[in-house]
DNA sequence: GACACGTGGGA
DNA sequence: TTCCCAAGTGT
């Protein structure tokens, strides 16, 4: 395992005349924070195989790319199997695309293996086989927005970045703003927020992005938060308010069933199972309504996941 | 900024 | 059973 660094003590006073929201003001509001949340993961930390030295910056990538919105226990068993079968970049990149999309498996969302494809290919081509170190290398490579490519030059190279994902802006929204949840979409208040708690030193800074997502994982969690084995629990603004109800706008719910994502869902799930291409015919069978079949499968063969041949017959794509 | 984009497990 | 949600990206 990592040695476990210890952290500097935060010896800072609490902060005092700042209201709960407000931290635009404060110097390095919540630098109070890294030193228990950092102490806490070097204890609690889940033994995750991209976490581990020999992941390296490939496993880091694979699994960041996975994790896209998708539970770890989901991602596990996929990802040992393709850093098994494709242990660098180039080892994916020699092998059509559609090959991506089956190993993909039932992980969801398999547009992220197309582009995870591309970005092998593209770090194969433009950087050598290995994948950047640079933030704005990683951040051209198709599948890698903002997010990812902070997280992957902060894991993978331990650079400091703010990580701004799901978990680590509950954890800020709660421990310092105050309020249950984080807006929709990310705002600009909050990557000022998360620029302005980054520590200094880099490893620090590395650790507490590890941290900080990690308690959002496993204790700030979206429903049923165990604040009684928080380790800010003395110190969130949320709870010290009394964790007051989410108010704002509702919270984005996600509707899929009848939805074209079904439908792609279930056709993508036929031409994973088969060998050969498939028949229209058979297709057909997953979804009544013909009209939103065409529809689902049209939007598969433009996003590239799907290739047709002449003859009504549907496969992975070659190429 | 709003939407589309998969899947399955837990409460 | 229904609802919620899980390390986002691209358009």
């Amino acid at each position: 395992m990592t040695a476990p660094t210890t952290p500097a003590p935060a010896t800072a006073p609490v902060q005092t005349d700042d209201t709960p929201g407000s931290t635009a003001t404060g110097q390095a509001p919540g630098t109070v924070l890294h030193g228990p949340v950092i102490a806490w993961f070097e204890q609690h930390a889940r033994d995750l195989p991209w976490r581990r030295p020999e992941a390296g910056p490939w496993g880091v990538m694979v699994s960041e790319f996975m994790l896209q919105q998708t539970p770890v226990n989901r991602v596990l068993p996929v990802y040992e199997q393709w850093l098994t079968r494709w242990p660098r970049p180039a080892d994916l990149a020699k092998e059509p695309p559609g090959e991506a999309v089956r190993a993909w498996g039932r992980l969801g969302y398999p547009r992220r293996a197309l582009r995870l494809h591309g970005a092998a290919v593209a770090i194969t081509e433009r950087h050598g086989g290995d994948v950047p170190t640079d933030h704005a290398q990683l951040l051209a490579l198709p599948g890698i927005g903002e997010y990812t490519a902070a997280a992957v030059a902060s894991f993978a190279y331990g650079q400091r970045h703010p990580v701004l994902d799901t978990n680590v802006r509950r954890v800020l929204a709660r421990a310092v703003t105050g309020v249950q949840y984080p807006p929709n979409a990310t705002t600009a208040a909050e990557r000022r927020l998360a620029r302005e708690l980054l520590p200094d030193d880099e490893r620090t800074a590395s650790r507490w992005a590890a941290a900080s997502m990690e308690l959002g994982a496993l204790i700030c969690t979206a429903k049923n938060e165990n604040c009684h084995r928080c380790p800010i629990a003395t110190q969130c603004a949320w709870r010290l308010a009394g964790k007051p109800e989410h108010d704002g706008p509702p919270r984005r719910g996600q509707t899929y069933a009848g939805t074209d994502r079904q439908v792609r869902g279930r056709l993508l799930a036929v031409l994973r199972e088969a060998v050969g291409p498939v028949p229209q015919s058979v297709l057909d069978r997953v979804w009544d309504d013909p009209v939103q079949r065409a529809r689902a499968l049209d939007g598969l063969v433009s996003d590239g996941l799907v290739e047709p041949l002449p003859g009504r017959l549907y496969r992975l794509p070659l190429t």
